[in-house]
DNA sequence: CTTATAAAGTCAATAATACTGACATATATT
DNA sequence: AATATATGTCAGTATTATTGACTTTATAAG
C-alpha cells in the first residue's frame, strides 16, 4: 500500500512540480512568514503587558461582535481556564465589556469597549499594513493563490467554519 | 508625506481590491492555516515529550547539516539559553551529535544521528502530506502566488537570508 | 417542582517556551 | 598577555497552555 502510493504521489508531484525540497521550502516559507507576520503586534502588545493570546481575543471579538464566550473557545481551541485569564484581564482593564444574554441569561456576549478597539486598532493597522504591502508586491493573481493554498492548509472542520460565516 | 502615501496606497488597494476587510479576511486565513500547519507535528511530538522548539531544532539542523549553534539562534531568532534546554534534551536523548568546528575549534556542529532521522521524517512526513494535498487542490498557479505572498509577509532580513542560501 | 444539563467562572497544580542576568570554559585574535 | 568569541550553564521570572475539581446561575426535562 505504501508502494501504491507512493507511486500516485510521484506522479501527481511531477505534474505539479512538487519535490520533497519544495514541499520542505514551502514549509520553512510559512514558519518565517507567520514569524513576521505577529511580530509587528508583539512590539504593541509589551505596552500593554498584554501577549499573543489577548490579541487573538480583541481580534475576535471585534470581528464577531457580541460573540459567546463559548464561540470564542472554539474558535481559539483552548480551554476555558486558559482563556478566563485572558478574558478577565481585558473585562478587569476595561477593555472588553460581558454582557448577560438576552435570551439564555447564562450566556455572556463579548463586546470591545472603546478602549478595545483602541487596541485593536493599534494591532490591527500594524497587521493589515504588513498584509497590503506583501499584497501589493505580490499582485491580484498572486493574492488569490495565496488565500487558496490558506485555505486548503487549514482543518476542514475550520475551513468550513470559517466559510461558512462569509457565505 | 502620510498624506501622499494615503492617496497612492488607496488608489492602489482599489486596484488590487483591498478593503480593510479582505486585510483582516487574509489575517485570519494565516491565524488558522498556521494552527492546521502545526497539529499534525505536535501529535507526534507529544509521543515523544517534546514541543515545537524541538520540532524547529531538529528541522533546521536537518535542512542545514552541520550548522553552527550560532547559525541555528540567528534562525530561530531566541536566546541561546532558551535553544540550550532544547538542544541540551536532543542531544542526551541520542537524537542530534554535537560534533567540535574543524577549523575552529571553538565553534559546534549540529548533525541528525539516526534516531534524530527517524523523528524528522515522521514529523516532515505528516507536515510535507499536508502542504502536498493544499498544493494538489489548489494547483500550481495558485501555489505560486502562495509562495510569493509569503515571501513578502516576512521580514526583508529574514528573506534575504532563507533566499541567499538558495540561489 | 425537582432533577439534570448547560454556560460561565474560578482555584490549584503542572508543563513548554520564552526572557534577562550572571558567569564559566575553551579557543582564537590582537 | 589581554581581549574577544562561541558555547554552555544556573537561577529567576513571565506567558500561554494544560488537566482536574468545583461553584454559581440559568435553562430544560422529567
Amino acid at each position: 500500500m505504501a508502494d501504491h502510493n507512493r507511486v500516485v504521489t510521484n506522479s501527481m508531484d511531477a505534474m505539479l512540480f512538487l519535490t520533497d525540497d519544495q514541499l520542505l521550502q514551502g514549509i520553512e516559507l510559512m514558519y518565517f512568514a507567520y514569524k513576521g507576520f505577529t511580530s509587528d503586534p508583539d512590539l504593541i502588545l509589551q505596552n500593554y503587558s498584554y501577549g499573543r493570546a489577548h490579541h487573538r481575543a480583541v481580534h475576535f471579538i471585534n470581528r464577531r461582535k457580541g460573540l459567546k464566550v463559548n464561540d470564542l473557545l472554539d474558535i481559539l481551541g483552548i480551554t476555558k481556564q486558559s482563556l478566563n485569564r485572558v478574558l478577565r484581564q481585558l473585562i478587569d482593564d476595561g477593555l472588553v465589556e460581558s454582557r448577560v444574554g438576552q435570551l439564555d441569561k447564562r450566556e455572556r456576549n463579548l463586546f470591545l469597549t472603546e478602549e478595545g478597539k483602541e487596541l485593536d486598532r493599534q494591532l490591527s493597522d500594524a497587521q493589515r499594513k504588513r498584509m497590503r504591502a506583501a499584497y501589493r508586491a505580490a499582485g491580484s493573481d498572486a493574492v488569490q493563490g495565496f488565500r487558496l493554498v490558506l485555505e486548503k492548509i487549514m482543518d476542514v472542520e475550520t475551513r468550513n467554519r470559517i466559510t461558512q460565516d462569509k457565505e
